[in-house]
RNA sequence: GGCCCCAUCGUCUAUCGGUUAGGACGGCACCCUUUCAAGGUGCAGAGACGGGUUCGAUUCCCGUUGGGGCUACCA
C-alpha cells in the first residue's frame, strides 16, 4: 500500500476563487483523511499571465483557509529540462512528431472550417513529411513544434465520480507537447510533474474532463504508471454559468473582506458537490469534516453558490467558535475603527470578551459585532433616526420614565442584571406601563438604536456611571425636542 | 458545429426499486420575548418529458429536451 499523494495546482494568474478553493479543499481532505500528503504545485508556464502577486495570494488564500500543504511547493517553470527531457523521450519512441505548420496557418484553416461549419482537426500533414525532408527544414532552422500522435482505438477511465468515461480517439487531434520555443504545453507539463510528484490521485474541476484522454496517452507513452482521476462538478453562479468575476464577489479574499470565517467558508464549500449522506447536521467544524468526508457520497452536479446560505453558515460559527479564535478575527477591525487602543482592551480583557460573547449570537459576519460595538466605546452616542422616531415618540412620556429610571437605577444598591429587573419592573407596575415602555426608550437613550443586546447586560457593559450619565443626555435631548415642537 | 458531462423544492442536498419523497438555506405564519439575533413550531415548495425493464420506478436502460464544459504553440 503506497501512500496516497494528491495535489492542488493553480496557475497563478489571479487570485484564489471559489471553486478552485473547492478543489484544493477536497484533496486536501481526502489526503488528511486517508494519511496522505496534500501537495502544492503552482502552474507558471504561461510566463506571460503568471505573476509573483498571484503566487502570493493563492498562498495567502490557501493559508487563511487552514489548508496546509506537505512537502516544498513545486513550482512547473522550474521542472522545464524534465519536460523537454520527456517530450525527447516519446519524440525518439516516435509517439510524437515535429510539425511546422506555424500558428498563422492553422488559424487560417481554423477559419475556413468555421466557414465550412466543419470542425477542425489538425490534418496531420506534417506527420507525412519524409525523413530527408525533416532533415532539411530542421538543419535549415525552420521552427517546430511536436505533435503527440493519437493512436487509433478508444481512451477510457474510471472516474473516481463519475464512474466510467470514454473518448473515441478519432476525435481527440494531435495535440502540442512543446511549442517552437521548447516550452511545454499544459498537458505535457501536468503529467511529466504529476509522474515526478508521485500523484496518485488527480482529483480536479470537470472542465478538465477533456484533457484526462490526452493525459492518459502521455502517460502510456512515457511508460508511466496511471494515476486514478476524479472530476469534480464546476461551481456555478446564480445564473448557472461557471462562477466568475461577472458573478462579485469570487476570490476567497474578497469573503475574507466581507466578514467570512475561515471555518464558515470551508464547511460551506465542503458541502458543494459533497454531503456525508443521509441524515447529518451542516455545521461543521474542519475537524468534523476529515472525520466525515470520503470520496464516495462525491457528487456529479454542478453546484449553485449560494452566498445567503454561506453568510447563515457564518453566523453560526461566529457563535460556536472558541472565544480564542473569534477574538483575533474581530480585534483588528475594533482597531481600524478607531474604537479603542490594543492597550485599552488589553486592560479591559474580561469586559471585552463578555461583550463579544454578547454580539456574536446576534451577527452574522465579523463587521456586525464591529458596528454593533460602537456605543459601549465610544463617548459620544449618535441617537438612530427611527429609533427616535418610533421609542421616543411620545417625547414627554418618555422624559418621564426615563428621569424616574435614572432615579431608580442611581439607588440600586447593586448594579446588576437582577436587582436592575426586579426594579424597573417595580417602575413600570407603579406607573402602570408594561416593561416594554420604560426598556425600549431606555435601549435607544443608551446605545442611540432600537437594536440591543438585553438591555441589563447592555447596562452591565456600560457601567453605572456611563448609563446614568447617557439617560440624562437622552433627557436634556427629549427636553430639547420637547421646547422645540 | 463537434466531443464530453449533467438533470429531486428558488438554492444546497437525503434517498443506494416499495417513503405521506426527508433535511438545510431563503420565504411566510406563530411561539418565546424589553428590541434584535438565536431557538422552537407550522405552512408553501421538487423527481424535466417520452418510451422501455419490473409485481412496482425519483432510483436501472434508451431517446428527447434543457443546462454546462471543452474545442489554442492558455492553464
Amino acid at each position: 500500500m503506497t501512500t496516497p499523494r494528491l495535489r492542488f495546482a493553480p496557475s497563478p494568474t489571479g487570485y484564489l476563487h471559489v471553486g478552485g478553493a473547492r478543489t484544493a479543499l477536497f484533496n486536501w481532505l481526502l489526503a488528511r483523511k486517508t494519511g496522505g500528503k496534500f501537495l502544492l504545485r503552482v502552474e507558471d508556464t504561461d510566463k506571460a499571465r503568471s505573476t509573483d502577486e498571484s503566487t502570493q495570494a493563492i498562498f495567502e488564500g490557501l493559508n487563511w483557509l487552514g489548508l496546509n500543504w506537505d512537502e516544498d511547493v513545486v513550482f512547473q517553470g522550474a521542472n522545464l529540462e524534465r519536460h523537454r527531457a520527456d517530450a525527447q523521450k516519446m519524440l525518439e519512441r516516435g509517439h510524437v512528431y515535429r510539425c511546422f505548420c506555424t500558428s498563422e496557418e492553422l488559424d487560417k484553416r481554423r477559419t475556413e472550417a468555421a466557414a465550412r461549419k466543419d470542425a477542425f482537426k489538425y490534418d496531420r500533414r506534417c506527420d507525412r513529411l519524409d525523413h530527408a525532408e525533416i532533415a532539411r527544414r530542421v538543419a535549415a532552422g525552420e521552427p517546430f513544434v511536436l505533435r503527440f500522435r493519437v493512436p487509433d482505438g478508444e481512451t477510457a477511465w474510471t472516474d473516481l465520480v463519475h464512474e466510467r468515461i470514454s473518448f473515441p480517439n478519432k476525435d481527440i487531434e494531435d495535440f502540442v507537447i512543446l511549442r517552437s520555443d521548447a516550452t511545454p504545453i499544459y498537458n505535457h507539463a501536468v503529467v511529466s510533474d504529476d509522474i515526478a510528484m508521485g500523484i496518485t490521485l488527480v482529483m480536479r474541476g470537470d472542465d478538465h474532463i477533456s484533457n484526462t484522454p490526452k493525459q492518459i496517452l502521455l502517460y502510456e507513452a512515457l511508460g508511466a504508471t496511471l494515476p486514478q482521476f476524479g472530476h469534480l462538478p464546476m461551481i456555478h453562479g446564480t445564473d448557472g454559468k461557471k462562477l466568475s468575476k461577472r458573478h462579485g464577489a469570487t476570490a476567497v479574499g474578497d469573503y475574507q473582506h466581507l466578514g467570512i470565517l475561515p471555518q464558515a467558508m470551508v464547511n460551506f464549500l465542503a458541502l458543494l458537490g459533497w454531503s456525508p449522506g443521509g441524515e447529518f447536521n451542516e455545521v461543521m467544524t474542519l475537524e468534523e469534516l476529515v472525520q466525515a468526508f470520503s470520496d464516495d457520497h462525491l457528487l456529479k452536479k454542478a453546484a449553485v453558490f449560494d452566498p445567503q446560505k454561506l453568510e447563515w453558515m457564518n453566523g453560526q460559527h461566529l457563535s460556536r467558535i472558541p472565544l480564542a479564535d473569534l477574538e483575533p478575527r474581530v480585534t483588528p477591525l475594533i482597531l481600524a475603527a478607531g474604537l479603542a487602543t490594543a492597550e485599552e482592551l488589553e486592560s479591559r480583557k474580561e469586559w471585552y470578551h463578555q461583550l463579544l460573547e454578547l454580539l456574536r449570537v446576534r451577527s452574522r459576519l465579523v463587521d456586525d459585532i464591529v458596528r454593533q460595538a460602537e456605543p459601549y466605546f465610544r463617548d459620544e452616542i449618535a441617537y438612530d433616526a427611527e429609533a427616535v422616531a418610533k421609542q421616543w415618540k411620545d417625547a414627554a412620556s418618555a422624559l418621564t420614565l426615563l428621569a424616574a429610571t435614572r432615579e431608580t437605577l442611581t439607588t440600586l444598591a447593586e448594579f446588576t442584571p437582577g436587582p436592575m429587573e426586579e426594579s424597573l419592573r417595580q417602575l413600570a407596575e407603579q406607573k402602570g406601563v408594561g416593561g416594554g415602555k420604560i426598556f425600549q426608550p431606555l435601549r435607544v437613550a443608551l446605545t442611540g438604536l432600537a437594536v440591543s443586546p438585553g438591555i441589563f447586560d447592555v447596562m452591565v457593559m456600560l457601567g453605572r456611571e456611563r448609563t446614568l450619565s447617557r439617560i440624562a443626555r437622552a433627557e436634556a435631548h427629549l427636553q430639547g425636542m420637547l421646547a422645540g415642537s
